[in-house]
Order: structure tokens, then C-alpha cells, then sequence
DNA sequence: TAATCATTTCGATGATTCTCGAAATATAGG
DNA sequence: CCTATATTTCGAGAATCATCGAAATGATTA
């Protein structure tokens, strides 16, 4: 029953901005496989580039730092994982901050904090 | 299975800030009855006052026009109902718009999409 | 109608943020 | 070791945003 230690606040924000939420759209859409450690850390066995999330986003055929920029956000927030595989970075959801957010939402959804009622 | 109206990245995008987030708790652990119309408009039955608000979320007496500025945005991105009774202003959630995030989170889960696999 | 209460709008300011191109870093291959 | 490839970091400009106090609006009460 941990409150996990996702920042609830930092991936909404994340996801708020239609581009983000573009390349997220992708990122799920795409078949990534992700393996869970012993230490519980996620890492993505299989997904996407960046140069592919690049791709289908802007439509460019090459890299620009402003997806660059917007994966570091979508990563440091939790949602997503990228980790280098040789010469490339592999993209993948974090399917345990979507499971927290879901939660959230489902918290609200039956009201059952029970908060100070007016 | 229609495409509800929502923008997504817009309600995202309000629960982003901190002071929305919090403001968004405080309206969902209020007992905020709401009663839908046949036109489907969600109105307010009870919930808290803006001043209400103001209060739980900022510890001030007096009403802050960035609470008000809070309110208004989360209210154009549908996630709450403002309405007038009497002399306040009634704050409710709106159920159908955190059905609409949850349901876009449960897609992702299940990656249902099969969007451009890579 | 005057006065009061509740809330919003206006105007301004400082802080973030999105975006872009150029330079820097890291890895692989010859 | 040098070059090519993939991606990130840096620096900057324009836009948006959060916050605040003051003024304006809307509804009730006297």
C-alpha cells in the first residue's frame, strides 16, 4: 500500500504539453517490452529510438534537440525509460507510472480520501 | 465509443502545476455531488465556495485572484464545474472528464492503439 | 438605492518554457 | 587513430505562465 515515490504533479505536467504528449502517444503505441529488475528498476528491452521517435513526430529525418529535450522531461518525470543500446537510445514506457497515475485517477474517481469535507 | 470532446493535453496540463493539483484534491476529497442533465451538462449539486477553496488551499481569509485564475483553468479544461448560487460560486469535479483521462491512461496500459509498430 | 459581500478581471512583473541551431559528447567501424 | 553516426548539451529568443494588488462586476441585504 506504498505511496510510491512517482511525482504525480511532474507527470501530468509532462504529459500537458501536446508534444510530449505526442511522442508518448507513439512510445506506447510501439511495442516496447520492458524487463523489471531485482531492484525493481525498468529497463526497455526493445523500442524505438530516438531517431525513430524523431521521425514520427516531426516527420524530420533527422535528430533535433527539441525531442531530445522533451524525452529528457517525459524521463526525468518517471514515464518514460531510455537507455543506450551500442550506438543508439532505445525508448520505452514506464509501465509502472502509468499504473501510479491510473491510481490517482481512480482515488478520485470513488472519493475515497475521505479529506476534509466543507 | 465516441471520441469524447476532452482535450487531453489540456487537463493534463492543468493538473501540471502544483497549486492546481492541490486545489483539484481538495475539490475531489469534498463530498461534490454533481447532476447530470439531459442535455449530458454536469452542474454542481453542493461543493465548496471559492472563498472555500481559497481557504483550505492557501490558509488565507480572504479570496486571491491566482486561486480564481487556478479555478477558471481548470474549469476551460473540463475538469471541474463552477457555477453561481446565490451569492458564492459552487465548485464541483467534473466525473466525465476523469473517466476520459482514466480511460486514455487504460489505453496505454493496454496498448490497445497498435498504432505504427517500428 | 446604497452598502456590502463574493468573486472575477485587469495590468504588471518575474520566472519558466518551448523551440532552434551550433557545438560537444559518446559509441562504433575502418 | 580517424571518421561517421547518434544523441545531448549549450546559448539565446520569443512566448507563455504564475503570482500579486487594485479595480471592476454581480448578487444580496438594508
Amino acid at each position: 500500500m506504498r505511496e510510491n515515490d512517482f511525482d504525480i504533479a511532474a507527470m501530468f505536467r509532462a504529459l500537458g504539453d501536446p508534444t510530449r504528449l505526442r511522442i508518448f502517444d507513439f512510445l506506447r503505441s510501439c511495442c516496447c517490452l520492458v524487463a523489471v529488475e531485482e531492484t525493481g528498476a525498468v529497463r526497455p528491452v526493445v523500442g524505438p529510438t530516438v531517431g525513430e521517435v524523431c521521425c514520427h513526430v516531426t516527420g524530420a529525418e533527422s535528430i533535433t534537440s527539441t525531442v531530445s529535450h522533451h524525452l529528457k522531461e517525459l524521463r526525468l518525470s518517471g514515464l518514460i525509460t531510455v537507455e543506450r543500446r551500442g550506438k543508439n537510445m532505445l525508448c520505452g514506457v514506464n509501465r509502472a507510472a502509468l499504473t501510479a497515475l491510473a491510481e490517482y485517477l481512480a482515488q478520485s474517481a470513488n472519493a475515497e480520501t475521505g479529506g476534509d469535507c466543507c
